[in-house]
DNA sequence: AGTAGCACCTGATTGC
DNA sequence: TGCAATCAGGTGCTAC
């Protein structure tokens, strides 16, 4: 279930091991996973192979590499998007991939790589479930154009990630604005977290996380929500983001860049996610459970309180 | 415009 | 024992 902190684990694993690489070769091995293409696997083919990956890069769950021209890296080209659905991965191979084992049942797609110093290596896309994909697209200019990662300004995004807000753990993310954004509206404040377009990386897991440590309820419509709590919600957000990215960031090798954060990912303590009927960790009542709008919720009914019980009046 | 609901897909698990 | 129903997850589309 990669969220943000696993895609950006696999983004620092991919940038370790396949930066300034050649795609040589491509084999789409199940035409679903490049189904944002009309042309499909050819189309795929013809936009990426040849090209040098200069920058691995991500906002929210969406990851690109950027590809250019072998003689002008400066220079973007095409960017070859990825989404990891629920539960896609990247897995890097020493060697040609007549020499990499024999790909996994779920392989969706395998990519011949080559290094300037002419050494081999093979990159697979695995996917159990096929919600992920793999995509070709070109760059189009934002106005806010700077990505989460390394800090770097980017001008240009993806036209498939143009879309979304900036990432959580984008330091250029303004906490006004996204409170602004956050309290407008009558969803419940869990279904605002999940939703992409204001900020972007939040997964069900963590929205569930980043609630119980704000002591608010997932169904809380948005316009319940006070500018304080909007701005706590956040710093919950950041804090549990942060923690897991602490924690996931040693679960890629030379060999394998494991990407959908299996590695370190249930064995990280959890205050409510997956914990119905445990007592909670502050106050020590069961935890509930309910499925809220389409998707599995957990929450402690004593600290995450539906309804404001009284306006208070701050002293001075 | 804003929001709700469902399709997409596979495999593990649970229920009968 | 075998088969069917259920569940999990993120996104994007459609319909209200």
């Amino acid at each position: 279930m990669p969220e943000l902190p696993e895609v950006e684990t696999v983004r620092t694993g991919l940038e370790s091991l396949i930066l300034h690489t050649a795609i040589r070769a491509v084999d789409i091995r199940r035409d679903s996973c490049v189904r944002l293409l009309p042309g499909g696997a050819s189309e795929f083919a013809a936009e990426t192979l040849g090209l040098q990956v200069t920058e691995a890069a991500r906002r929210g769950k969406f990851l690109w590499l950027t590809l250019a021209d072998l003689a002008d890296p400066g220079r973007p080209v095409t960017s070859l998007s990825a989404h990891l659905g629920m539960s896609g991965q990247f897995r890097v191979h020493d060697g040609a991939w007549t020499d990499a084992p024999e790909p996994h049942r779920h392989c969706r797609a395998r990519l011949s790589l080559e290094r300037a110093d002419g050494a081999q290596l093979t990159l697979d896309f695995l996917d159990q479930r096929t919600f992920g994909y793999l995509h070709a697209e070109p760059f189009v200019a934002t106005v806010d154009g700077r990505v989460a990662g390394q800090g770097t300004v980017h001008p240009l995004l993806p036209v498939s990630v143009a879309h979304i807000g900036r990432d959580a753990l984008d330091p250029e993310l303004d906490p006004q604005a996204t409170a602004r954004a956050w309290r407008r509206g009558s969803r419940g404040v869990k279904q605002v977290l999940l939703d992409q377009t204001a900020v972007s990386g939040i997964g069900n897991i963590y929205a569930d996380e980043a609630l119980w440590l704000a002591r608010l309820h997932p169904e809380r419509p948005a316009h319940a929500v006070t500018a304080p709590q909007a701005r706590a919600l956040l710093d919950a957000v950041r804090a549990v983001m942060g923690d897991a990215l602490a924690q996931g960031g040693t679960s890629f090798d030379a060999l394998y860049v494991n990407v959908n954060g299996e590695s370190g990912y249930f064995d990280r303590s959890l205050h409510a996610y997956g914990r119905a009927g445990e007592p909670c960790d502050r106050c020590g009542r069961p935890l509930h459970r309910a499925v809220i709008g389409g998707r599995s919720t957990h929450w402690c009914a004593t600290c995450q309180r539906r309804w404001v019980r009284k306006p208070r009046i701050d002293a001075v």
